[in-house]
DNA sequence: CCTGAATATTCACTCACAAGAATATTTAGT
DNA sequence: ACTAAATATTCTTGTGAGTGAATATTCAGG
């Protein structure tokens, strides 16, 4: 395991804010984006960033991305999310994120998972 | 608590050695350096960097400046560093690290943390 | 006062990354 | 073929931070 990769995705607020929503289910750049009130491309970007250090895995569903956190685990940033949930998580902006994410239809990442459940990754 | 700070200091490497011996007990900028085999200036940006993020603090004791943890509770800072006592400390690089500072007389540091005890911060 | 040790700062350069706007790509549906 | 949705990428610009080399600063001791 790289630390160095799983510390530098940590270290910025939009992505603290994303991995918030993801360790709750796998979620479409759309979800993420309505739920953060943020532009298309800097979601994209950031998911795009924490996929490549490794963080997260995608796969495509027709039209959709869906991203996640891999069940493999990672001991880090498990321990870094639980410790988030006590010390962050929790705060306003957090919790607005999630109040978002919760009125919106997100099932078609939940379709998809399902879909693709063995042909995840890259 | 500032997370992101935090986050901050622990994504590069030379830090984490850094931090891999300070969690032993408090330091001189001469005595990293050396345990480190890194350029004076490199080790004094780095531990400068750390305490304007505030996971250091310094004292001046003569000739010298003593770094080290505060021992006002910082709970994700002390997380990470147990977390990676088991998952990064061990390795061959930060065993050496530790290796080289035990030949190094830092009785200096240990002085300099009693006289300026209370006196210490900024 | 001068010296040397310890430390901090500056300089010049490079690189990664952030931002927003715009554009390209992929795909399903008509 | 055409359209619109979802996503990715490109472009430009700005900033923070990394590097090594060099220089400045601080301070104790002779």
């Amino acid at each position: 395991m790289n630390c160095v990769s799983v510390y530098k995705c940590l270290c910025d607020e939009a992505r603290l804010r994303i991995l918030n929503l993801l360790r709750e289910c796998p979620l479409c750049v759309c979800h993420v984006q309505e739920a953060l009130q943020l532009p298309q491309s800097k979601i994209s970007k950031q998911l795009a960033f924490m996929k490549r250090n490794g963080l997260l895995k995608s796969y495509r569903y027709n039209n959709w991305t869906v991203y996640e956190i891999p069940s493999e685990r990672n001991t880090l940033l498990e321990e870094n999310l639980r410790c988030l949930q006590d010390l962050l998580f929790g705060e306003s902006q957090f919790k607005k994120d999630k109040a978002r994410l919760s009125k919106i239809d997100t099932s078609v990442a939940c379709v998809a998972t399902e879909q693709c459940c063995e042909s995840a990754s890259e």
